[in-house]
RNA sequence: GCCCCUGUAGCUCAACUGGCAGAGCAGCGGACUCUUAAUCCGAAGGUUCCAGGUUCGAUUCCUGGCGGGGGCACCA
C-alpha cells in the first residue's frame, strides 16, 4: 500500500537522523558528470582497477546484490554509471547503511576509484558516499519507466526521472534554441524583450487571453505575437532584431496547438521575403548541424519554393487567381468542400489546408498570399492583389510565416480599417487598429523582411514527435 | 461542442462468453564478494476512477459523471 511505502522511507529518514546524518545537506562540491568518468577510462581492460579518484552525484536508479558486494546505478544528466559497493572497503556499518537506509530514488554523492569489472563495465568503487537528498516517494518503475501519458505530462519530473528519452528530448530542444540564437547573434541580430502584457494585441489572427492590472485598473492582453513591437525596434534603428519567447492564443488544444507556445520572430532591415527565406533555411540548418535530425524530413537547403496559387492548382485543380469573386470561387470548388458561409479568403485557406498542407512533408515555402489574408504584409511588387508573404511547411504542418513588411503607414492604416470592417462583420479574430504602431511607421521604417518561426513545431519536426505535448515540458491539460 | 478509444496494487501490465482480482518491478524479512531487467526463498500489498442500473453474481454488460489519449470542429 502506498502509505506503507511512504512510511518505510520516512522511517529510514528518521534512522539516518538518529545516526547523526543530515539527509539534506547543503552542498557537495567538485562533482564530475558521469559521462566524463566513463570517457576517461575507455581503455581499461576487464578486471582492471585504478586508483584514479572521482566524485560523482546523482539519483540512485538500480541496485543489484544485497550481500557483501552490491552494484548500484547512479544517473545524472549526462548518463548512467555503475557503482561497486564492497563491504571490505566501506566497512560493515557503512555498507549496511548504503544497502538498507538508502533507497532507489535517493540523491547520493560518491567518492570512488575507477575500474572495469570482469564483465566489462566501467564502474566506480565506492570509497565514501553521502546522502544528498532522501527521497520520500517511490520513483517510477525502473525499466519500463513511466508510461502513463497523463502522468508523464502532469508530473513531468517523474517522466524526466524515469525516461531517458524524455531527458534527451528536452536537452535537444534546448540545443536547437541555442543553435538558432547563436546563428542570429553571429549574423549581427540584437535579441530584445518586448511586452507580454499588452494594452492592445496584434501581429496575428487569433483570439487573445485577457487579464487585469489592478493598480492601473485596466484590462491587458497576453500577446499573440511580438510583431508590432519588434517592427517599432526596427523603426528605432536596431536594424536586426529578434525575440524568442512565449505567445498566447485563446484557442483549442490539439497535438499541434498549445495555448502558450514558443516563437522566434526576427526582423531584418533592407531585406525582403526572399532574403529572410534564405535566412530561415540557414537557421534551421545550423540547428540540424547541432542536434541532427530524426525522421524522414531532409532540411538541406534550398527548400522547395512554389507559389500558393500553383500549389493549390496542382493539388485541387482550382486557380483562385482566376476566380476573384467569392461565388465564382465557390462554384469552382463545387462539392469538394463545404463553401456555405465561407468568405473568399476563407475558401482559399480551406483549399490550402485541405488539399495542400497535408502533402507538404518535405520543407516547402508557399509564396505569395492574397492581400485579404495578410494585413501586415507589403503588396507584391508585380502581382496585383497578392502580398509578398510565404509560409513554410514540413511534416504536414506550418512551421513559419514571413513577409516583406508593409512600411507604408497610409496603406497600413487602410489595412487596419479593412480589418475593423471584418471585425464589425463578426470576425472576432480581426486585428485591432493600432494607432501607435501606424504612427511609428510614419516616422519611417526601412524596407524589412520578418519571420515568425514556431519553435515547438520545429522541435517536433527535428525530433520526429507527433504531439506538441511531447516537446513542451508542462503542456496545458484540463484540470 | 461532437465521435472513437481508454481508466485494475506505488510503477508496468494480465484477468476467455458475466463466475473467488493475478504477475513482474519497487517495498518488507532472509541467502549471496563481479552483478547489470542479478538470482533464490518467504510474507505482504486492491474503494478494479466515481454514482446508479441489469444479474444469483459485474473489472467485465448498460446509463450518467469525472480524468486521459486520438480524431473532427475551432485554430493562419
Amino acid at each position: 500500500m502506498a502509505d506503507e511505502l511512504l512510511a518505510v522511507r520516512r522511517a529510514k529518514l528518521d534512522r539516518l537522523r538518529a545516526d547523526g546524518i543530515d539527509p539534506f545537506p547543503h552542498e557537495f562540491a567538485g562533482v564530475e558528470p558521469v559521462a566524463r568518468v566513463l570517457a576517461a577510462h575507455e581503455a581499461l581492460q576487464p578486471g582492471e582497477e585504478t586508483t584514479v579518484a572521482h566524485r560523482v552525484a546523482g539519483r540512485l536508479a538500480a541496485r543489484r546484490g544485497q550481500g557483501k558486494m552490491a552494484f548500484l546505478d547512479l544517473v545524472d544528466r549526462s548518463g548512467r554509471l555503475q557503482l561497486q559497493a564492497r563491504q571490505d572497503v566501506l566497512g560493515e556499518q557503512l555498507h549496511e547503511r548504503l544497502l538498507t537506509q538508502v533507497d532507489l530514488g535517493d540523491i547520493i554523492g560518491v567518492d570512488g576509484s575507477a575500474l572495469r569489472t570482469k564483465r566489462g563495465e566501467i564502474s566506480l568503487k565506492i570509497e565514501r558516499f553521502t546522502v544528498l537528498a532522501k527521497s520520500l516517494r517511490p520513483p517510477p518503475e525502473k525499466h519500463h519507466g513511466l508510461q502513463d501519458v497523463e502522468t508523464r505530462y502532469r508530473r513531468r519530473e517523474l517522466d524526466l526521472m524515469g525516461n531517458e528519452a524524455a531527458r534527451a528530448l528536452f536537452i535537444t530542444r534546448a540545443r536547437i534554441i541555442t543553435a538558432i540564437r547563436r546563428a542570429l547573434d553571429e549574423a549581427g541580430f540584437v535579441e530584445v524583450e518586448t511586452p507580454i502584457l499588452q494594452p492592445l494585441y496584434g501581429g496575428g489572427h487569433a483570439r487573445p487571453f485577457t487579464t487585469h492590472h489592478n493598480a492601473l485598473d485596466r484590462d491587458l492582453y497576453l500577446r499573440i505575437a511580438t510583431e508590432l513591437y519588434l517592427k517599432r525596434c526596427i523603426v528605432g534603428g536596431l536594424e536586426r532584431v529578434y525575440e524568442i519567447g512565449k505567445d498566447f492564443r485563446n484557442e483549442g488544444l490539439s497535438t499541434k496547438h498549445n495555448p502558450e507556445f514558443t516563437v522566434l520572430e526576427f526582423y531584418e532591415a533592407y531585406a525582403d521575403y526572399n532574403d529572410v527565406a534564405d535566412r530561415l533555411e540557414a537557421l534551421v540548418t545550423s540547428a540540424v548541424a547541432q542536434v541532427g535530425s530524426r525522421g524522414e524530413i531532409d532540411f538541406t537547403p534550398p527548400w522547395r519554393r512554389i507559389t500558393l496559387r500553383d500549389a493549390i492548382l496542382a493539388a485541387s485543380g482550382v486557380d483562385f487567381r482566376a476566380h476573384a469573386q467569392r461565388d465564382e470561387l465557390a462554384a469552382a470548388i463545387g462539392d469538394r468542400l463545404p463553401t456555405q458561409g465561407r468568405t473568399w479568403p476563407q475558401l482559399v485557406d480551406d483549399l490550402l489546408s485541405t488539399f495542400v498542407e497535408p502533402t507538404l512533408q518535405q520543407p516547402t515555402f508557399l509564396m505569395d498570399y492574397p492581400v485579404e489574408m495578410s494585413p501586415l504584409a507589403k503588396a507584391h511588387r508585380s502581382e496585383r492583389g497578392l502580398v509578398e508573404r510565404w509560409e513554410a511547411f514540413c511534416g504536414g504542418a506550418e512551421i513559419a510565416n514571413a513577409f516583406t513588411e508593409l512600411n507604408d503607414p497610409d496603406e497600413q492604416r487602410a489595412r487596419f480599417d479593412a480589418q475593423a470592417r471584418y471585425g464589425a462583420e463578426g470576425d472576432d479574430e480581426a486585428a485591432p487598429y493600432d494607432e501607435v504602431f501606424v504612427q511609428a511607421l510614419e516616422y519611417g521604417m526601412p524596407p524589412t523582411g520578418g519571420v515568425g518561426l514556431g519553435i515547438d513545431r520545429l522541435v517536433m519536426a527535428l525530433c520526429d514527435q507527433a504531439s506538441i505535448r511531447e516537446v513542451v515540458l508542462f503542456p496545458a491539460l484540463r484540470d
